[in-house]
DNA sequence: CAAGTAGTTTAGAACGATTTTAAAGTAAAA
DNA sequence: TTTTACTTTAAAATCGTTCTAAACTACTTG
């Protein structure tokens, strides 16, 4: 399936901007970036957009599943594009985030979901820090 | 042990303003909250203080270890004061946390840590959704 | 295809959380 | 004490992100 498919597929309108950001981000490569990376992408690939466009375009992105948004507490929105469920490294110091596949991670024992709530994903975060 | 002297072990200059902060805070009991949320308990007790000192003060305590800071991508931070290692779920509509204790979450099986790396803490979320 | 309409992009302003500034204040050391 | 280093403060600045409202474009319908 092409990116203008995925776009339709996912209920969004194929236009000039989403295609140029869907040939960055769907490109079957898993990696972590911020919008801007992500505008640093759009300018190196010779193409330029407002940065309103790709906060919407991010947005859009994630609300239709075809990205994700990681959980970090950094002060910038870091998005993914491996929307599988998988669990992720954290070095504190740098920000850096390495993915770690689902089947690395083994949970023998999960609490009770609360009453009235329905389990929604299960993210596994391992802080690591560098060996001194 | 009381706020001063954990103030003073923690490295930490038992000032009017830090020992306001740890008599709110460190009382024993588990709670989530923001800065806002701390300025206002902080009103409310009868006293005040600089939206500068509350953040240098958390900064301070986050980095002594007296509290802890939710990884969280919402736009503001949320602070813990369960210092012990836990888990949360968390109710991505509302931002709501609740506690998920560190027993209750049993990993069969955790991936190698990368070369050069030391572990520095698990945590897992569980994202939760309100049943329609 | 033409015209209508609903959704999209844009630059720039606005916003909200957090940090910086630099001056005044305070705790601890000498 | 006096000195020194650290802390607090109000206000300004910063930074990521969202809003605004006007121009634009994809799609629909005739």
């Amino acid at each position: 399936m092409n990116n203008k498919e995925k776009l339709r597929k996912a209920g969004l309108r194929p236009t000039k901007q989403r295609m140029i950001i869907a040939d960055i981000l769907l490109d079957g490569v898993n990696r972590h970036f911020t919008a801007e990376n992500l505008q640093n992408e759009i300018n190196a690939s010779g193409n330029s957009m407002s940065i309103a466009t790709i906060y919407n375009c991010l947005k859009n992105f994630r609300n239709c599943g075809l990205i994700k948004q990681v959980e970090s507490s950094k002060d910038t929105a870091i998005f993914d594009t491996n929307i599988n469920q998988h669990h992720h490294f954290l070095d504190e110091e740098t920000g850096e985030l390495i993915d770690i596949e689902n089947d690395e991670v083994n949970l023998r024992k999960l609490p009770k979901i609360p009453q009235g709530y329905l389990n929604n994903g299960v993210e596994v975060l391992i802080k690591i820090k560098k060996q001194i």
